[in-house]
DNA sequence: AGTGTCATCTTGTCAATGACAAGTTAGAGT
DNA sequence: ACTCTAACTTGTCATTGACAAGATGACACT
């Protein structure tokens, strides 16, 4: 509790709020134990006893990610019960948690191997596949998982370049709306037709 | 050419592929400038001559896998006339150019304002839109860019999640056949009911 | 052939970093 | 009050990226 004493109290906490703030600024290649020491006001040597050493706070930092991201998706499932909107949640969390989002999908930075993390990881994946399960059968087809893997492959694949600022200028600066545009090609029986999709009804 | 000589004669070359090695090994994380100076036989200092620093060496790889990969997608479409394969070809690159793909698409690892990348980069960008050009007008609909990107985040965040393991392994262990399987929801009039897209004649 | 020039590569050095070892502090349980 | 131990500190080392200054030799010019 008490900022200023020998012990810190919630130091753990407080290195992963101060590396995704780090990761914001200059991304996660130029991510420094000693840095996020010194924004926590404690010796060099503290975050070593939290989390073992770098790809250990990496690996924490991505679990984290994935629990949230399996927490954004079923929201977005359970409120709406529209693939489209989960597909929409999971561009938004990219969006909104850049830092986490990097790391998660850059196994060679932290322990994949970690239980934790895949157990977290997994329930995303649930997240996502249960979204795929509202989509009417006919339009799935007898096994679910292409769907499944296209569904991701196209949020994932946007938000990627999203973040990454590979995409044009003239997708706006508004991710979700583009990505409501963009999702229409998938599981819908013509292309751009209509010019927007019926928000659906919450 | 002479390898024990006091000029190196190709170390700009040398020490490219030297990266590609290192990272297909260990990841871009792990880069260091000093390792490819060991591999490639040279003081330590040798890399800097040629690429400035880290950032210049890796702005080189991008610049490079993005030529490569506007290669790939043109022959890719001139050969087939479909933006099937054009996808198909994407993801080909990104698995058989592993090292270059992961350099590529993370900007806070290079110099993303350098012009000579940007030229490459808009030429591959290029390749995508050309392929998107051999779609039936009314399956794109007036404006064909959300159906590019559409195109686009579906091959990438395929390969991105296949490079990255966070595919299931029922996915399978051949890319190439796993996203014609699964590129058959975009743009298609049903999603699933042929089990198997007819592979198109060479 | 002789000379100069300059890109190429080397050696040397420095601050920063990750990792580890060993010591210190304070809070929790008895 | 006493002990135990998790939490944190100080100190150190090898490695790294970056920079400075020097050595080498390929090539052009005469």
């Amino acid at each position: 509790m008490n900022r200023r004493s020998y012990h810190h109290g919630d130091l753990r906490r407080t290195l992963l709020s101060a590396a995704v703030a780090a990761i914001n600024e200059s991304g996660p290649a130029a991510l420094s134990l000693r840095d996020l020491a010194r924004r926590a006001g404690v010796s060099h040597a503290a975050p070593a006893h939290h989390f073992g050493d770098k790809s250990g706070l990496l690996t924490a930092l991505a679990t984290e990610g994935f629990d949230l991201l399996a927490a954004a998706l079923s929201e977005a499932r359970e409120r709406t019960g529209d693939l489209l909107e989960v597909g929409v949640a999971y561009v938004r969390f990219a969006v909104d948690h850049r830092a986490h989002f990097e790391v998660m999908f850059r196994p060679d930075l932290y322990d994949a191997d970690d239980p934790a993390l895949q157990a977290a990881r997994d329930r995303s994946g649930e997240g996502l596949s249960l979204g795929v399960a509202t989509l009417p059968k006919e339009r799935v087809g007898g096994d679910a998982l292409p769907a499944q893997i296209a569904a991701w492959s196209i949020v994932h694949g946007f938000a990627t370049l999203w973040l990454g600022g590979a995409l044009p200028p003239e997708v706006g600066t508004d991710p979700e709306a583009a990505v409501r545009t963009m999702a229409r090609f998938l599981f819908s029986d013509r292309g751009a037709t209509s010019s927007s999709a019926p928000a659906s009804p919450r």
